[in-house]
DNA sequence: CCCGGAACCTGAAGGC
DNA sequence: TGCCTTCAGGTTCCGG
């Protein structure tokens, strides 16, 4: 799944194709992905340079040389892929960007969950976003901050956008191993001490992720169709059954609010302040 | 405001 | 072998 290692190596890899170039025509297979209608989409796109690609949590951002902004999530099954041959699009592609110079951008997505979004204001879509946990103003502070006083189970407050932006399902389990913390803790109720280690471990295993350029777990691929290597490094997502590489305990899996958590029932306990990990 | 659950989708995997 | 059910999870929406 598309998180945040995912969306900004998309982002870094499509933007010597991109940047520069200007949008000829756009093909919508799917027209129940695109914001405004698909009339008004295809027209406002057609002519317009696109100026730079950014990333803000799951979302990415293309600036047109118009001042609109086309915001792209990828949701579950999203993949933008970079080619030449219009004549044999990817398999599940709903939507084409195609660049003035020959070269296309596919979206595919099998599970139709992904969206594209042109609007004038960006913080009309991801303005309650939560900070970016990889910039420099990202401190253990700024976590304690958010974690105060929360009940919800640390997991959850992890998984809220609104809270950090960019955590997904995989990355969550990770960082929460990486720090030997339990996703049913009470957000609110991690010492000091164990606010640092999952800062740490939110930046380390984000940072790992994106040099091994994301994580193929599902059907995610870079831009030019290559996997990412991340998913080689986890070491409790998606493991069930599989020894705990620290204590070689079964790894566990559990349903935090609808999501699938994979854990080491030894290393991520309940108790308050085991500093096991 | 907070929480939980359904809905959106469809391929993959598991059960019988 | 094949049909049927369940699972997967990012986000939004809705009800309590």
């Amino acid at each position: 799944m598309p998180e945040l290692p995912e969306v900004e190596t998309v982002k870094n890899e499509l933007i010597p194709y991109v940047v520069g170039r200007r949008i000829a025509s756009v093909t919508l297979n799917w027209e129940g992905m695109v914001t405004p209608a698909a009339g008004q989409f295809r027209s406002r796109l057609a002519g317009r340079k696109i100026t730079t690609i950014t990333r803000r949590g799951k979302y990415l951002i293309f600036s047109l040389d118009s001042g609109d902004l086309l915001l792209i999530h990828l949701r579950m099954s999203g993949s933008l892929l970079v080619g030449t041959d219009v004549s044999s699009p990817p398999a599940y592609t709903r939507a084409v960007l195609h660049l003035d110079d020959g070269n296309n951008i596919f979206f595919r997505d099998p599970r139709k969950f992904g969206r594209m979004r042109l609007v004038a204001d960006a913080a009309a879509v991801v303005g309650r976003l939560g900070p970016e946990p990889l910039e420099a103003g990202f401190t253990a502070i700024t976590l304690a901050g958010l974690l105060v006083g929360r009940k919800a189970p640390l997991k959850a407050v992890l998984l809220d956008q609104n809270v950090i932006a960019g955590i997904g399902n995989m990355y969550a389990d990770e960082a929460l191993f990486a720090a030997g913390l339990h996703p049913l803790r009470p957000a609110g109720s991690l010492k000091p001490e164990e606010v640092k280690r999952l800062h740490r471990s939110i930046r380390r295993v984000l940072t790992a992720a994106i040099n091994a350029r994301g994580a193929s777990v599902s059907s995610y691929v870079r831009p030019g169709g290559q996997k990412g290597q991340a998913h080689f490094s986890f070491k409790v997502a998606h493991r069930r059954g599989e020894k705990c590489p620290v204590c070689a305990t079964p790894l566990e899996r559990l349903v935090v609010r609808g999501r699938g958590s994979y854990l080491c029932p030894k290393c991520q306990t309940l108790e308050n302040g085991d500093l096991r990990g």
